[in-house]
DNA sequence: CAAACATGAGATAACGTTTACAGACTCAAT
DNA sequence: ATTGAGTCTGTAAACGTTATCTCATGTTTG
């Protein structure tokens, strides 16, 4: 819209355009009288610099894209919240887009960020554009993953040991309920890398133990409430159900109590260990204990690794790992 | 960084940047020759036009930002993902900002997407930045307040009937419990304007029995879970504790649950009604009731009226009034 | 058959900034 | 007096696009 210009500002300060640049920067020389005036204009006329042309001359735009797969999740968010910190007192802004942790929303989102020009990409992805992401990598923009791996991509990134997470969360279930293996395990997608960490975590517990997981007693979700219920549902009308479940996000252990709810189980009839954001939910059961991934400590990662990426390009390959805290809340 | 511009793409093709242009836009004549010929060089170079240069020309950006006041909460956050989509569907995007509840924190987003050239502006307001808010809504962008009303801002928006909800929630509570006056309310910070509604309603279904609210038994939260934490140690450590509570909003209902489960009361000594997201947690107790604020059909509205705003600036101001849906969960 | 028109493609001037570059002035040191 | 450095300000050329204006061609039309 017909916003004002420099230009405008100018000419009511009676001054060159360079001049109110000059103030708007803060460089060059410029008199006490003739900057305090100019500001003075420019506070009356409302002036906003148009960050557009801006960026377009500088070739900079202090600019971080973040893609997540669900930004009603609010451990994407707390974490996203985190990096947007840290980035602003450095002067930079993020661009929050969301996948629907689908590919094709994926890369839409992600072409529109490199069409804004971002100086880096942060992506927690759904694992599916491999190559287009490598390439972005390659060509001057840089790119942090975070919390899931994308394959075929070496990039800077934090992550989570989620296999051994799982594992000792896991061999805590067959500690306590013995090795009759009646334990169930609740899966997310296999194209998800945190997801197949955790169910591979997840076996390996079981193989320690010289079995194999029941396959009955597995069941392939896909990180929606929905699939936790089919979960529910599947396992729960058998004759023998299991005495456990190992949860791989907290949308399915959502589902899983919802489901129980609605075949009349009363909620504590079942332990649940389960990954993800659920502060909230162990308030309320005495069965329910968490895998616990702290979102401000890989956002405060993440910001870390962007910033130092932009300001040395040439920098090695960084990779963390957190390791996710088994909170044992059981009571 | 060094990417590629039209001029690139134009040598690569053998053609004037004005033809790569007009194939980029769909605009003008080209033949169809040269039309695929160049699109086939865009996709080997991965050519990305550059937005802040296009924007620039065109004067128009066709974004639209939103500042929300908290970008964990999934209410909010839900809301907006379906403002996003009907955007994105009509060829605008969508940018988020986090005001953290923070005045101060609001302004700076506020102005930082006025320099991004936003069209148009979805706010979630903390109350307090009024006047810059009608200067915008009168000089081009288009405002849309959502949730939240802002004193001294006549713009579009949509908000809820939270007195109204309010109310009846609370008469429900009293119809049950009797007029012992037992019923405590948890109030949100009186500068945002649904917690000043809210509150209000709560009191008028106190006076329309001709009653007063107990003051010993209202406690001035902040839509924290602290907040909610301090109401319960506060109320709940008294000889005679109140035998309901409803509150405000679902961070404070999280925290008031968190105060139970530390002073050792169960979860169901009380019945709780509670605004918010509070899905999960009606899934764990027998004695919670949501008023639901069904964020999508407020996503959509906000969406519309975003829209028609945009394609007809001249119309008049639209207030869209929805009514929570006060759910009895209790059983 | 000239005149009108549709088609195709290149030059070029913006859009709102920043940033050389170049003048002009002041002031101290030679 | 002359130089030179330091300070202040303006002119104008970019940044990567789009859109207007050309100028060529055909291709209809009256």
């Amino acid at each position: 819209m017909p916003s004002l210009t420099i230009k405008d500002v100018a000419q009511a300060a009676g001054v060159s355009t360079a001049t109110v640049s000059r103030v708007l920067n803060a460089s060059g020389y410029v008199s006490e009288q003739i900057r305090s005036h100019v500001q003075q204009v420019m506070k009356e006329l409302n002036y906003q610099p148009n960050a557009l042309a801006r960026s377009l001359k500088q070739e900079r735009t202090r600019t971080v894209g973040i893609v997540l797969p669900d930004m009603t999740n609010p451990y994407f968010m707390t974490m996203a919240r985190i990096v947007q910190q840290r980035l602003m007192e450095n002067g930079y802004h993020l661009i929050y887009m969301d996948s629907g942790e689908n590919p094709a929303k994926e890369l839409e989102a992600i072409e529109l960020l490199l069409g804004m020009r971002i100086e880096a990409l942060v992506l927690a992805g759904t694992g599916e554009n491999g190559e287009l992401i490598s390439h972005i990598a390659h060509s001057g923009t840089s790119v942090v993953l975070v919390d899931r791996a994308v394959d075929g991509v070496l990039t800077d990134s934090v992550v989570e040991d989620n296999a051994g997470a799982a594992e000792e969360a896991v061999a805590y279930l067959l500690g306590k309920y013995g090795t009759s293996g009646a334990i169930a395990l609740l899966n997310g997608p296999e194209s998800i890398s945190t997801a197949r960490e955790r169910s591979e975590g997840a076996r390996k517990a079981i193989r320690r133990l010289g079995m194999e997981a029941r396959e009955d007693l597995v069941f392939a979700g896909d990180y929606t409430r929905q699939s936790g219920r089919d979960a529910c549902k599947y396992w729960m009308t058998r004759d023998e159900p299991p005495q456990a479940v190992f949860s791989a996000n907290n949308e399915m252990t959502y589902g899983f109590y919802q489901g129980l709810r609605e075949l009349g189980i009363p909620l504590d009839a079942i332990e649940v260990v389960s990954f993800g954001e659920l502060d909230a939910a162990t308030l309320f059961t005495n069965r329910l204990s968490v895998i616990y991934q702290n979102p401000q400590q890989i956002g405060e990662a993440v910001a870390e690794l962007v910033l130092k990426r932009l300001e040395d390009d040439a920098r090695d390959r960084e990779r963390r790992i957190f390791s996710p805290r088994f909170e044992l809340t059981v009571r």
